[in-house]
DNA sequence: GTATGTACGTAGCTTACGTCA
DNA sequence: CGTGACGTAAGCTACGTACAT
């Protein structure tokens, strides 16, 4: 897994080693690790369906770039086959708590149409007219957290104002997991699709997603700092190294009288292995030969090729007397 | 062209609840 | 069975952006 840090402007996408940002997409891997640029993208999904809706309020947020068509879920026209799910609603089971009650369920229809059009629940819409059973389970599936989920479900009915804690079935996280691979912003259309199949809240839906943004990004910075640690580290020992350096390099000043009357000594550094060498003193010390050129033996000259004679950082590390 | 108000979406923080060891 | 740690759904607030006036 290769590390990238995001540690600047956070306005600017996420970037890994130069590749454009892109949501991760392979299974094994827990989270997301690109963050990507989510304003740009809702704005080119809001420029797409404003096009294709031919002209609304959302019409003149068009942007200029070309629309981009994103498919929000894996099979958005096909039903989803889950082995569990497909009892037929109304066995009486193990309705799920985060299946609206058909009249709450109308009721938030109601709402959400006439919030943003009735594009979605047209009644020749793909989307309206797929329902996932995701509420309804077998026995076999039906666990202690379903009936946990019941409980809290009888309250929903009584009281639709109090807060509640609902949790989301594996289909319906895996669901949503799987669209978060897509896009991991939604736009009305997509939440209230989602919100659809799934049968639950558009605002379940949206909160969904918004702690998802949060876990990644909570994972993200955990990965980073890691990085950093890692990089502090390296940079003390390598700081420790160099420091070492110029103190021998200072005692072979002041113990050899022939570095007095010698020029600067120049230190050079390797562009292989990028350590300090130097023209003067400290090759003289090391071979007791002054040097035409050298590396202080820290390269192999015949993996290290001559680099060119512009390479070198010179440090004049005489010229102050004492 | 600029200033102001409004609507909307998001991030960040927090709370409350469910699960598990 | 009780408890604490952890994960997560949901509430709240601040902020940024787009748009209308």
């Amino acid at each position: 897994m290769e590390l990238a840090l995001s540690l600047g402007d956070p306005s600017k996408p996420f970037s890994l080693l130069g590749n454009t940002p892109k949501l991760s997409r392979s299974k094994d891997l827990g989270f997301c690790m690109g963050i990507g640029d989510g304003f740009k993208s809702q704005h080119k999904i809001d420029a797409f369906e404003a096009q294709s809706k031919g002209g609304d309020s959302d019409e003149k947020r068009v942007h200029s770039d070309p629309p981009l068509h994103l498919h929000l879920l894996p099979s958005s026209q096909t039903q989803l086959r889950i082995p569990c799910l497909t009892l037929k609603y109304g066995d009486g089971r193990g309705l799920d708590v985060n299946q609206l009650p058909p009249a709450v369920a109308a009721a938030e229809e109601d709402d959400e149409e006439s919030e943003e059009g009735a594009a979605i629940s047209s009644p020749n819409s793909t989307v309206s007219s797929f329902r996932m059973d995701f509420g309804i389970r077998n026995g076999k599936n039906k666990g202690k957290r379903d009936l946990e989920v019941e409980r809290v479900s009888d309250d929903d009915d009584e009281n639709g104002s109090t807060r509640k804690k609902l949790r989301l079935s594996k289909e319906q996280s895996a669901f949503l997991e799987e669209s978060f691979k897509e896009h991991n912003t939604l736009n009305p259309k997509q939440k209230l699709a989602l919100a659809k199949q799934l049968n639950l809240r558009p605002r379940q839906v949206e909160v969904w997603f918004q702690n998802r943004r949060a876990r990644t990004k909570l994972k993200q910075t955990e990965v980073d700092c890691e990085y950093l640690k890692r990089s502090c580290e390296t940079l003390r020992e390598e700081n420790k190294r160099l420091q070492k350096e110029l103190q021998d390099l200072r005692v072979l000043k002041t113990c050899q009288p022939f570095c007095m009357q010698s020029p600067a000594t120049t230190l050079t550094m390797c562009p292989s292995c990028e350590r300090l060498a130097t023209k003067g003193s400290a090759a003289i010390a090391a071979t007791g030969y002054p040097p035409f050129f050298s590396f202080a033996n820290t390269c192999d000259p015949k993996t290290s090729p001559s680099p060119p004679s512009n390479f070198f950082k010179s440090l004049d590390v005489t010229s102050e007397k004492t």
